[in-house]
DNA sequence: AGTTGGCACTCGGGAATTCTGAGTGCCAGA
DNA sequence: TCTGGCACTCAGAATTCCCGAGTGCCAACT
């Protein structure tokens, strides 16, 4: 049904779309590339096209654009993932290797991912649920109040203050907080909790309730997957350049760039870093957001995903570009990730 | 020159532009509010205020729209703070009380801001240099490599590998800590690296390298402005709300926000919460945005103010609500602060 | 003095209208 | 199966027209 010129005509009309930002008519087809036939012809692949339902006209007298299914068959066939210039790799490489924290990483990862696809970048933080513990450290405020810091394998640091029943001797708290330490270290924190649940046992009755008290924090801070909503975003400049229909498209994707939760369901599960998740249009998982795709994929530590990271924009973009610097970027996000 | 009830008309002006967005005439202007005199003598009013920079007219068959210089009398001696509704006030309250940590307050606060005054807000996180040490951790991840975290007064931790030129004991390392802590925990940050030069005297020659390159990375992450840059920002979404002139007011504005360091200028110099700062126009530092104008205030524990937050909007915005909001909030997230 | 009604004048911008050319579908011929 | 020719369509740019909100000014009034 869909011979080799058909598909040629198809690849054609999107790479022109994308860079024109016009509907292409037949003429200025057959100008621009290579297809070694004339207008009349292309015109007929281009109804048989339309007929399948790849490509539709705006309106009578235009040329034609790719629909949602024209550019997922682009995707899928007509295209292969760009690898970036030597250049392009060195950048990314110096820029991100200047990062000294976690937080660090992540701005640096998202401006990037912004600058080299001018497309809004989005860059989730090390899912808790993922990593593991690298310390657990007991600070005194006051003889009534406490601060747990965690700090995880992947950087990141939660802390909470602890309402102290009763105050809690020095010996004690180093005590505790060796135990704590050769309990959780080097676990999962989902299992973080579980591994404590003995340890009150092993203090003095005045300081069980303390102990407890704090455990308890622990386990709340561990449990908290609001804290695996967190994103960084950036690139929200870029939207200028889609300006045309400003309510159809700038303004759901402002609005559901606020809403975090939102945007994670947009990036879905974390996948391998070399696998790069396409969603084109009507398959996100938003109809607000119908005129906009995704580009994303996993990054973490060795070959363990440990969160998302991509880019959001029109259909209308440059999938291969797009899909190449979001492979890149999570490429080089996990080698830092794997040293640090 | 500017009698009572000119001022009153520039008040009615204002207020009238601000709620419907149009240029207002001298009819609709003795209409909606009881001036008590004629359309003409209103308009005799109104060409005073035009003569002396007050209002202007986008053209010659329109009415009138307030000047920077308008809108500046108004927010100096036409307007008194308004006070929230006992409702928003504990709307505020106990959103924020909810925070478990720092970020957590700071992403409050700016959705907050967001929401109360339908603007852009801006939340800066404590700056550094006016904050104290609360702890400093130092937590072995491999043989030749250590991690350094900085806790301070404000809640925000700063972490650094360390590498390190040979390995250090266990005991060693414990030292240090203590040693480290008690010279600079309760310090400014600024002071820090001044409190430790003497420290490696303290130990054996074949450590001193060792903790020498430590209290060197400590000594960089205090001295590291760029941290300082810090900053959370909500209520994107609100921009489409201003569409009319897309590139000359919400563009500017877009770029603006993706740069932090900018963003800070705009914010300006920590304040008192009871001050709050209010720029128009043309008073904000950076002629690309010439339409918007800025509310803001710094906040802190106690009166002293260690960073600054505020909205950015269209400088035709409701600024008493503004100017209320911001106050409330900086006050509130004062009072956590000085809690936690 | 300051205020008011009357009146001629201005002009932005919405509505109606025309124009143009890019692009199409179809058909007959190669 | 491809191609040149041709009549047809129609969105959007360009043009024109028109309305009425709003103004400034002046003479009269308080």
């Amino acid at each position: 049904m869909l011979d080799d010129r058909k598909l040629d005509v198809l690849r054609a009309i999107v790479e022109d779309y994308v860079s024109t930002r016009e509907p292409v008519g037949s003429k200025v087809l057959v100008e621009r590339h290579q297809l070694g036939v004339s207008p009349a012809t292309v015109r007929n692949d281009m109804a048989v096209l339309e007929e399948e339902g790849f490509i539709t006209q705006p309106h009578t007298s235009a040329g034609r654009i790719p629909t949602d299914k024209g550019y997922r068959l682009f995707v899928d066939k007509l295209t292969s993932v760009k690898t970036l210039s030597g250049a392009e790799k060195r950048a990314i490489a110096t820029f991100l290797e200047g990062a000294v924290d976690l937080d660090d990483v992540v701005h640096r990862s998202v401006r990037l991912l912004a600058q080299l696809t001018q497309q809004v970048a989005i860059v989730q933080y090390p899912t808790l649920a993922r990593s593991t513990v690298r310390h657990v450290e007991l600070v005194t405020i006051t003889s009534a109040r406490l601060l747990l810091v965690l700090i995880t394998s992947t950087g990141r640091v939660e802390q909470r203050v602890v309402e102290l029943p009763s105050p809690l001797e020095d010996d004690v708290l180093g005590e505790l907080r060796a135990h704590l330490n050769t309990a959780v270290v080097g676990r999962r924190l989902s299992e973080a909790a579980s591994r404590v649940t003995s340890l009150p046992e092993m203090f003095h009755r005045d300081d069980k309730a303390v102990v407890t008290q704090i455990l308890a924090v622990l386990a709340e801070a561990v449990a908290d997957n609001r804290n695996d909503e967190k994103v960084a975003i950036g690139g929200t400049a870029n939207l200028v350049r889609f300006g045309e229909d400003f309510d159809r498209s700038i303004k759901p994707l402002l609005e559901a760039l606020e809403e975090h939760v939102v945007l994670l369901t947009l990036l879905g599960e974390a996948t391998s870093p070399s696998l790069v998740t396409v969603r084109i249009g009507h398959e996100v998982p938003h109809e607000q957001l119908a005129a906009t795709s995704v580009v994303a994929t996993g990054y973490g530590p060795g070959d363990r995903a440990v969160a998302t990271l991509g880019i959001v924009g029109p259909t209308r973009m440059d999938y291969p570009a797009s899909m190449a610097a979001v492979n890149a970027v999570a490429r080089y996000v996990s080698k830092i990730l794997s040293e640090a």
